[in-house]
DNA sequence: CGCGAACCGTACCGTACGGTACGCTGCATT
DNA sequence: AATGCAGCGTACCGTACGGTACGGTTCGCG
């Protein structure tokens, strides 16, 4: 389960090679699900022996969980000028975050990656469902998360509860897009640019401390979950 | 694959005989997953042959499927009392839909099968999640979606399409819970009563035909995907 | 009472796959 | 050149499970 430091000086090339198994580890769960990712299928693929995944990975399920923090690792959070301040500049961090979330959860290794997780979450491995919890939510979260507590501190938008603001905010982008999509819905185009920009207008709408007249109706509203809410 | 029909004239004693087996098998996925679900657990569950589970299903795939839509079966829309008309009236209807979506979407039965289906949603069986699509979501869209159309008759709602408002709803109300759920998330306590409702106050923030002051600002924002909102 | 249908319990078969063992090859270091 | 090591390819083993076959039992009906 913990990936064994199969040794302890792990040369340049020893990481690429595991990487490149990696690669055709995904690229297969990619095209042919969880039933085709075998330790076999995988070794061909790979043109690499069984003994040697099992020698670096351990496991069957060593290999799964290597392959999720990989996938994770591409898809690491690029820089992003954090420079100029002001509701537009706000905006547009936000929209560049949603939509890259949205390319993100629409890609084949995402999704085949998510299904496999889902698949065996109940009872077996490591959890591999939290691993992509840790490895693919929690990043997305923090960024988020932090981006809404400076645009609050600069007083651009209003809200008490920061995780009950993402949440919000990421059902806006996402929706039940991401499940339709595990469950083999097939991928209908659509612009996920506009997607996001919907999004993060609506959640703006929702939260923005300045409204279109006077102040904030309800700015608690959508703080902590109370009934009687102010709509009569 | 298709349900096949084993007996043209299905007796009632025949149909409960099946859906006391469905229900065994319901019992076990809930509690050990898709591990637990072998045939002869099933058999040895539901104290019955497999061959009659193969003369009753067919197949497994099969006995997955009459799985799924057994247990959508029961959980058929009560119907609702649809005669006050009004705001508070359609928030009450919106509100009380959104509860028992909550409610239903992280049933321990339901999370099991859901991910049943996305495990095996690429290439496999019928498409359990086609299936799943068809009696879980569809049924709610349909409801849903009606609700908002009436509202918008009534000139309470404003929105031009009816499946993107649908969508937003959606999103609000479920957010990202129902991924976390599959993934195996502990599901920690909330209140599906005070979520749906902030949920549909939010929608109604966004979609109410009247704003706090004067006509609604972005009636169109969030119909069509289109670049360049309204948002300087 | 006799018969047949449905069905239970169990034993059985074939296969697929995770995991291990073994022999051989190529490279690096001395 | 000799030696050792990492790794490839393959053969092999055990098990779990989907699916089938068979004998025995109950129940309803003529």
């Amino acid at each position: 389960m913990d990936l064994i430091a199969t040794s302890e000086t792990q040369s340049e090339g020893h990481s690429a090679r595991r990487n490149a198994v990696l690669e055709s580890a995904l690229a297969l769960l990619g095209e042919g699900g969880e039933r085709a990712l075998t330790t076999a299928g995988v070794a061909r693929a790979a043109n690499c022996s069984k003994e040697s995944l099992y020698k670096w990975f351990g496991d069957r399920d060593g290999l799964l969980a290597a392959m999720i923090t990989f996938q994770a690792s591409k898809v690491r959070a690029e820089p992003q000028p954090v420079g100029a301040t002001g509701l537009p500049a706000l905006r547009a961090q936000l929209v560049g975050i949603a939509t890259n979330l949205l390319k993100v959860l629409s890609g084949d290794v995402s999704i085949a990656l998510n299904r496999l997780a889902i698949g065996k979450a109940h009872r077996d491995a490591a959890d591999l469902g939290q691993l992509v919890l840790d490895h693919g939510r929690r990043p997305i979260e923090t960024r988020l998360s932090a981006l809404l507590e400076a645009g609050r501190d600069a007083g651009l938008i209003a809200f008490d509860d920061t995780h009950e603001a993402y949440a919000t905010l990421y059902g806006l982008i996402v929706r039940d897009m991401h499940v339709r999509l595990l469950l083999g819905e097939p991928k209908q185009p659509f612009s996920p640019a506009a997607r996001a920009e919907q999004a993060v207008d609506q959640f703006l709408r929702l939260f923005g401390a300045m409204e279109t007249t006077g102040p904030a109706r309800e700015r608690t509203g959508s703080g902590s979950p109370n009934n009687a809410p102010d709509i009569p």
